[in-house]
DNA sequence: CTTCCACAGGAACCAGCGGACC
DNA sequence: GGTCCGCTGGTTCCTGTGGAAG
């Protein structure tokens, strides 16, 4: 995202010497080995080892907070399985769907269709169709067939559990294929709101992942700046306070990896010749930063719009409440031109920016003063204005009104 | 103890859109 | 070209509710 071919030329002209293979560090990149994963992929392995003696593997559930490597796992002991799989000549594929991307029924099915080589178009057809198509699929062949479900929390609520249950039944359907089934979730309560069919036929094996201790993001993150780093561009106590910072956050190896990635960024661009502590910290806030002005950038209008409100409403010691938000709402459309949406409307969308960790929002009572949810911006004020500004101009609004 | 404020938030439903099918 | 989808971003109507004031 942050990634500037500028930045990379610049950087090889002045000399500055510190990324040595910056893709190591990022996210979705699965490394060869996992330490303190162990236990992991071993019990995830004699689980899906089954598939190798020709029999369906049970079906899998696995826990944990993000970034405690549940997805790498996975992917990696697939990998391997699948590797060798075909050096036995034993027939099996896996579908790999993360239902946060794919977050309806429709989508999560035509990516497991297309894993299955079916074409599938983005919209047009019924989700009963693109299961039929499925199905047929999986009965013109011979194989074993996983499909994983990664963030499956993501999936909306009643469709969603449809779907797995049709999922975790489609064994009945077919003839030559056995289809086992990975969800991964970092929701514990998810589970508890299961259907208990699904919940059962789900959770035939169940697999936690505990979060990283502070040591052990350290063992993660020297292997990676290992190879990410040149040799000694890491000052002395960078590692582990990234490491410490996110070891704070319910060890998130994800978080930790960022830090440092970002660190070396910075550290990059003002051609310093070490990645420094203070690197780390101010990494810490860009990251923030940008997650907010990404996040208020994609907003949609009428939610940009309550958001403005919000942010003229709170200064560093005051609250609004929803009645408050609305006016000021109703206001700020008006001077824009646009037609307001309805109270309840904006009651929903205040829970949204709340989900989204752009404000904060508790419901409250004041007795007699009626129950209202009180709202406060969370994230950083002056990156939430730029956000607001750039594609969307509230600004003069904003600053005329504005209380700071 | 009751009242009653100022909303919360569930349920059902809708319009309009882009896109695939036949 | 009509028909059928699903999705987004709404709407209407509604019942529920914590706790200070009376």
């Amino acid at each position: 995202m942050r990634h500037d071919v500028l930045e990379d030329i610049f950087s090889r002209v002045t000399g500055a010497r510190i990324f040595k293979n910056r893709d190591i560090l990022r996210p979705d990149y699965v490394p060869d080995t996992l330490p303190h994963r162990d236990d992991q992929i071993r019990a995830l392995g004699s689980i899906l080892a089954q598939a190798l003696k020709g029999t369906k593997p049970n079906n899998v559930f696995i826990y944990g907070l993000t970034g405690t490597g549940k997805t790498a796992v996975t992917k990696y002991v697939l990998k391997r399985l699948a590797e060798k799989a075909s050096e036995l000549g034993v027939p099996f594929t896996y579908a790999y769907v993360n239902c946060r991307q794919s977050d309806t029924a429709y989508r999560v099915l035509a990516d497991i269709a297309e894993s299955l080589g079916l074409r599938i178009p983005f919209t047009g057809l019924s989700t009963a169709e693109v299961y039929r198509r499925i199905v047929r699929a999986l009965n013109s062949r011979r194989i074993l067939f996983t499909i994983v479900l990664d963030e499956i929390d993501f999936l909306e609520k009643g469709k969603g559990e449809n779907l797995l249950y049709k999922l975790t039944r489609i064994n009945e359907e077919l003839t030559a294929t056995q289809v086992s089934l990975i969800g991964i979730t970092n929701d514990v309560k998810f589970v508890e709101n299961l259907e208990p069919r699904v919940k059962s036929s789900l959770g035939e094996e169940e697999l936690v992942f505990p979060p990283y201790n502070a040591l052990q993001l350290e063992d993660i993150l020297m292997e990676r700046a290992r190879e990410a780093f040149y040799p000694g561009v890491l000052e002395e106590g960078v590692i582990s306070y990234c490491a410490a910072l996110a070891a704070k956050e319910h060890g998130d190896a994800r978080r930790a990896l960022d830090l440092l990635r970002v660190a070396g960024e910075i550290a990059e661009r003002e051609g310093a010749e070490k990645v420094t502590i203070n690197h780390v910290q101010r990494a810490r806030i860009e990251i923030e930063r940008d997650r907010v002005e990404e996040v208020v950038k994609t907003l949609p209008l009428h939610a940009k719009m309550v958001l403005a409100a919000v942010y003229i409403l709170t200064a560093p010691n005051r609250n609004a409440t929803t009645g408050e938000i609305y006016s000021t709402y109703k206001t700020l459309c008006r001077a824009a031109g646009l037609e307001e949406v309805t109270q309840r409307r904006v009651s929903d969308i205040l829970n949204e920016l709340d989900m989204l960790g752009i404000i904060n929002a508790r419901v409250v009572s004041r007795g007699r003063y009626g129950k209202t949810k009180i709202v406060k911006l969370s994230a950083d004020p002056d990156a939430v204005v730029r956000a607001l500004k750039e594609d969307f101009r509230v600004g003069p609004a904003l600053s005329s009104t504005s209380n700071r």
